[in-house]
DNA sequence: CTGTATAGTAAACGCTGTTTAGATATGGAC
DNA sequence: GTCCATATCTAAACAGCGTTTACTATACAG
């Protein structure tokens, strides 16, 4: 009995997952249907149904396995923080890596419906919170080091809505082709987080 | 002829924007559909084709008008910026003020998708981009004021993603109850500019 | 008055997520 | 090994969506 025509096909829901994740890859998160998913595994539109309540159920684990991910990314930081000259740079280095490499998953993990898209998933919530607890964690850290004066709270906000909105921006195809450039060369991100560090208008 | 009865509706396109923004306003940007606008109008659920080409030339130009209210209020703004004692605060809360009283429209504008939002309309890309220039602007008579030794670009750049990831977190609700409470007392965004001007690691 | 472009209607197409009812395989109890 | 409850998958159908096509009614210029 070959895989391929088995009544059960064993490891449906990784499956789906995994190729759901193929698909808002190549076409976007806007072109994701369930019929279409089912059937290029080669399974029925409708068992998905034994494995997800909903389609926004999916669409909540694809968000929730990306913020386990971006987790990892940053948790890796936070152990070794001694091997960068500047953390705040590794930090946002890795948190725009992630947004860039996995754009679509990002849209998801930061969609605007993102409330609608974790209605009774506590999990999601919380595996969301993780990535930004060990955000602040880094930048208090970072302000003992410097013995700043600054409220660790409000510095990790300000940090966060920086990073996040330049993510959006290039997310969203807002940013000029010059400034693109300048972003891939390495060049952008270090003076931008030296503003952050030191103020814009210094 | 009561207006209600007569053939012609004499106003449609209008009309259909006005109630567009009521309904994405009330229900959510997800919850429009061309059939509930219509027959809400009292109107066959094709008449829209004589007026837009599609649904999504329908929610380019709700997002236009939400970037020339934006444009609009940052003008004012640019002109008067003697009258503000911090153009930066000034600036930020009639951004985020613009976001928090239309966030459905917010949500379009600034949409990841904004980029198939927009095919073949170049009127909304220009539209978009005077927002920013005129907020690039402001950020750099600031810096000429401050005699501050920084890269107007940069400075905007950063800037600018600062209060758009703010804009970000508050509108995807991923603010804690505490924080926008003390956003809502006006003692936020202060601290935050701050540190936008004079960085976090001072 | 007449011809024509404009602005509306009506019906249908293909797509979507989801529900319901039923079929099939699996795994544990005996 | 047999039986049964459960998990898993299928088939058909429903309601809703954006959109297209063909047609009708009005407004307006000549």
């Amino acid at each position: 009995m070959t895989s391929d025509t088995r009544y059960h096909h064993g490891n449906l829901k990784q499956t789906l997952i995994d190729h759901a994740l193929e698909i808002i890859h190549r076409d976007g998160v806007d072109q994701l249907s369930l019929r279409k998913l089912a059937t290029g595994i080669g399974v029925n539109q409708t068992a998905l149904y034994s494995h997800f309540k909903n389609k926004n159920e999916l669409l909540a684990e694809l968000a929730r396995q990306g913020y386990v991910e971006l987790t990892e990314r940053l948790q890796q930081l936070a152990q070794n923080e001694s091997t960068h000259d500047n953390i705040i740079t590794a930090l946002a280095e890795r948190y725009i890596s992630f947004a860039r490499t996995h754009p679509e998953v990002f849209k998801l993990m930061f969609s605007p419906s993102f409330t609608q898209l974790h209605q009774n998933d506590e999990t999601l919530w919380t595996t969301s919170q993780q990535s930004f607890h060990i955000y602040e964690q880094i930048i208090t850290r970072y302000l003992q080091q410097k013995q700043a004066n600054t409220s660790p709270k409000l510095a990790a906000l300000a940090a966060w809505s920086f990073m996040h909105g330049f993510c959006h921006l290039i997310i969203g195809d807002r940013l000029s082709s010059d400034t693109l450039q300048t972003l891939n060369e390495g060049a952008l991100l270090p003076g931008l987080v030296h503003l952050l560090e030191n103020g814009i208008g210094h």
